[in-house]
DNA sequence: CTTCAGAATTTTGTCGACAAATAAAATGCA
DNA sequence: TGCATTTTATTTGTCGACAAAATTCTGAAG
């Protein structure tokens, strides 16, 4: 006789519940469900998950370990702040990753690295043409993910990844309320010059068209600061 | 009637076990005490600390997240594997850093930055004095990191901080049989002139002499490899 | 009404225990 | 003897519980 009814079913596997708990939190706290300095309680989230403290803990320490949380000892774990006042520094160390990986990827791509960034490019457009912000936010960060391994280089490709997830968040804030659909879409014919760079081999041109591709998004974050900035400030 | 002589008097404190645990760890990983891919189970490390296993594991996901284990599901965790076959992108990402954390440290550095630079160097002077070459790579390393603190890119900072203790797991390999003792010592000489730059605010010089430091390194590292090879294999 | 001290409540850090999964050992069969 | 299979043992992943630290609440005094 199989019991198939059982009280409460394991319902999950061994070892999975840390990695669930872990990729939920980090895409609300990316897409800002979760709010930069919220407060996420242990117990909240131990029922929300139907687990224990214990696993809930590691995928915060893990959190933690990307910079996406902080832990004060004895109190209560907070989403991480975005970083205002030292947003240079954030766009400094951008720019300069998008130029190095996409040089890197340009000196040592293979052919199976191609086809995958064909392929997140191909995602990044229809999310484009759908008009799918949010969509458009994560396969933009999937697309030069891409570039950065074909670029070979873990450490570079940890750093942009890192710098990228936290571009999610503050286009997340930003983007939003200023989407032009056209088509074809700029960012679209930017990604296709840059696929076409690499393709060619061309270290210069891949150099160039990345920080051309890192300046404009850059200008474009900092104008949308202003204004909300300027909207910000009573009269 | 105090209490003194309990059976097991706490001493520590609550919240210092995963720091005591992660520290230790990370510095015996650091120091090859731990040899790459050796297993660290968690029962032996919950007696060795005198501590439960729960601390033990957090730490454990900490060190993960550094690069510094590498955790099998339902397995052993082992101590994480140098990349020899893809040492170059070490060599390339180390070198940027050294670059990049100089530069703005020429740039954004304050007088109490400088003051911590100068006494970082102060005590790595020592430990080459001493011919102590641990010190000295630890000690090496605690000077970048003060220089790049100075620069205020908390992204370079870090990165460079993860391959600086890459290096130092590298170093421990090879540079011990290597060391002459000079005076003045070649490395101290080179620190002296990266400090007078910043102090100058020389972005030029400095983009230069961390270049000259960093291929200096990694010329050394090589070579030193390329002679083990050579008595790795048999006739 | 405000302020400060003490009590009560909440939340975290740690512990011991149990079950699943893997590794190791033992047994059976050819 | 060699190989496959079952059994045992070890190790990890998860759980519930308890104690310490911190926050909140309460109440009395100024």
């Amino acid at each position: 006789m199989i019991e198939k009814t059982d009280p409460t079913p394991p319902e999950r596997k061994r070892g999975s519940g840390v990695r669930l708990a872990h990729e939920v939190l980090r895409d609300e706290i990316l897409d800002l469900t979760l709010r930069p300095g919220s407060p996420v309680d242990e117990v909240t989230l131990a029922e929300r998950f139907a687990m224990s403290r214990t696993p809930i803990r590691e995928a915060l320490v893990k959190l933690e370990g990307e910079g996406l949380v902080t832990t004060l000892p004895n109190r209560t774990t907070v989403v991480a702040q975005i970083d205002f006042p030292n947003l240079n520094a954030f766009f400094d160390a951008l720019t300069l990753m998008y130029r190095v990986t996409t040089r890197l990827s340009a000196q040592f791509h293979s052919d199976a690295d191609m086809a995958r960034i064909l392929a997140c490019q191909a995602v990044y457009a229809d999310s484009v043409a759908d008009g799918d912000e949010l969509a458009m936010i994560a396969r933009n960060r999937d697309f030069h993910v891409a570039i950065a391994e074909s670029g070979r280089n873990p450490y570079y490709t940890q750093l942009f990844a890192r710098l990228l997830d936290e571009g999610r968040r503050i286009l997340r804030l930003y983007y939003y309320p200023n989407f032009e659909p056209q088509a074809p879409h700029p960012f679209v014919l930017e990604h296709e010059a840059i696929i076409a760079a690499i393709a060619a081999r061309d270290i210069a041109l891949c150099d160039r068209l990345a920080k051309a591709h890192a300046d404009q998004i850059v200008s474009q974050i900092q104008a949308m600061i202003a204004r909300d900035q300027r909207q910000d400030i009573p009269l």
